[in-house]
DNA sequence: CTGAAAGCGCTTACAG
DNA sequence: CTGAAAGCGCTTACAG
């Protein structure tokens, strides 16, 4: 029915050449000749030739393929994964401009296996890694088998791999000393899990603006979430509870920082009358959120980019690189 | 560095055998007698071998995996593509059950030639559509060049091609009723796009359950927008305008009706006290919206599955489905 | 039930 | 600058 694909043989033969050129031409060859490769190639265009990429593949023995991994099926995408979808939206957009394919890969926390069935088939060339649950697993695992790949956070020290992050001292630096300067003195730090070093980072942030305002800090205006809405909620409430006297909360994700709000404003506080709230990440729903959240932004297209780009130049020349995105407040109207 | 993978040649050679007959034993042939079968296979699983899908892939003629397409990249994911984020993540799932690679792909409105980029190269087998602009043309052009594909969505009349798509007349009418059981009587329909098939589906089970209820159908009651939170509450103004006593609002999506609920909130309404809201889809937001919306789900773990497993289908025997699945009224305290 | 051989559609030394 | 040939790692008629 479909008239049967034409290959390069076909083409060899319709311009009266052999493979080889016509395989030249396609390439971008210094070997040929103009004349030749432009003829060969008006041709192919004419023909509305494909190449098959399959054999391509097999034959260069790459895949000219980059998996991104997140978490495994077990929890279904929801807007706690928006960070995912957004970083993947620059990250497929750079591995498209560089003629990289990208696979979606899921992986559950207990299987070690995966690598390998990606690598070693010649499905994937390299990874990018978003999974957050037992992230550093996953990297030991690779890293053991030599598998090309790089991670969005914070390098684990004691560790060569690539990865890229988001400057999270400075972001933590940038929403407090913007709470301070809005007149708010007892101010909140709603975190990520404690043990991530991203939460860490931000929280030495927290800690170093209050200190260059000459302000004290105080072990119970801190707790810990899992960045999850419902993590925000509670834990917002426990802070509310031990600090009735709060006047500004730094949230370590926009998703924590909107939950919170729910709750101060069935405290009975005004945002951002009563109280100030800054978030982090920059997602879309900060801009829609009621009020509109002044947040830390991580920049995702660049650091899609830097992800994608990255991991392709450590597959050619092994250079392992560890970059730090700047970070941006935006503010909006909660702050 | 990291030993060369083996080959099918390398374990025949071990096993004493034939590459055909490891092919085969991996294959799973019934020509094989059981015991060499196991043998190899056994052998196989303990030198770890992994086979080269590339290589298969050549031989076989077939990509083994698809494409998931949907728009372009003058706009990057957000809020707005939670819809087919979490629509992904079924159809994903099925399709590594079914031994099936995902590929993502963005493509521009104008861009015509994509689908031979991914057919004619062997990069994939088949589509599954989520993109919403331009769907017309796309589906056309898919069928003008005989592209297998699915697409998420009420199937063109006069076009024959697989389909999944929600039940919208019962779900229209099963938000109008829940409404109308409510005691609400001045119920406005804040749309999608009004040519969308999908919309009209819902306005005529609005419609059907005003006239079941013996209740006077307004035109003044009808708003459209076109599904985005900015559309949802300038619709819903517009609405509020026209139809100042307005007790209950149906919204043709989440993020539209959580924009909406802000807008009337801002007007003084309180909800459900004063106006009792709807939404659509039952998108992971709409659980932590304030207050958490009720909605018409349409169940996005079967309609994934249905997708992937239907495309594959076609794939295979070429007959075309076209399934719409059921919804569900899933009520909590906006209405 | 098993193997030798051809073929899938490319790329790339090697030779000229 | 160009071509003939070998090879990438599989699968699958064909023959036995």
């Amino acid at each position: 029915m479909t008239p049967k694909n034409e290959t390069i043989a076909d083409i060899a033969r319709l311009a009266g050449v052999s493979k080889s050129t016509v395989s030249r031409a396609l390439n971008d060859s210094p070997l040929l000749s103009l004349e030749t490769r432009e003829r060969i190639r008006a041709l192919a265009r004419q023909r509305n030739f494909q190449i098959h990429v399959p054999a391509q593949r097999l034959s260069r023995k790459e895949s000219s393929t980059i998996a991104f991994v997140t978490h495994g099926y077990h929890m279904d995408f929801s807007v706690a994964d928006l960070f995912t979808l957004e970083i993947l939206s620059s990250i497929s957009r750079t591995l498209s401009e560089m003629r990289y394919d990208l696979l979606m890969v899921h992986v559950t926390p207990d299987d070690c296996e995966w690598a390998a069935k990606y690598i070693d088939t010649g499905r994937a060339d390299g990874f990018i890694l978003m999974t957050s649950t037992h992230k550093t697993d996953h990297i030991k695992a690779l890293l053991n088998m030599n598998a090309p790949f790089i991670v969005w956070g914070v390098p684990q020290p004691g560790y060569s791999y690539c990865s890229v992050t988001g400057d999270n001292f400075t972001g933590g630096q940038l929403g407090t000393r913007h709470l301070i300067g809005q007149g708010r003195r007892r101010i909140v730090f709603l975190g990520g899990p404690a043990d991530e070093l991203e939460v860490q980072g931000r929280f030495e942030g927290y800690r170093a603006a209050l200190q260059e305002a000459g302000m004290l800090f105080e072990q119970r205006r801190v707790g810990y979430g899992n960045f999850s809405d419902t993590s925000g909620a509670s834990i917002m409430r426990y802070l509310l509870a031990r600090n009735p006297d709060l006047d500004a909360v730094f949230v370590n994700s926009d998703l924590m920082a909107i939950a919170a709000m729910d709750v101060l404003r069935e405290a009975g506080r005004r945002i951002p009358e009563d109280v100030s709230v800054v978030g982090y990440d920059n997602l879309s729903i900060a801009e829609v959120s009621n009020p509109p959240l002044t947040t830390v932004s991580q920049n995702l297209a660049i650091a899609g980019r830097q992800l994608a780009r990255n991991l392709l130049q450590y597959l050619q020349d092994g250079v392992v690189t560890n970059v730090t995105i700047p970070v941006e407040l935006i503010v909006r109207k909660s702050a």
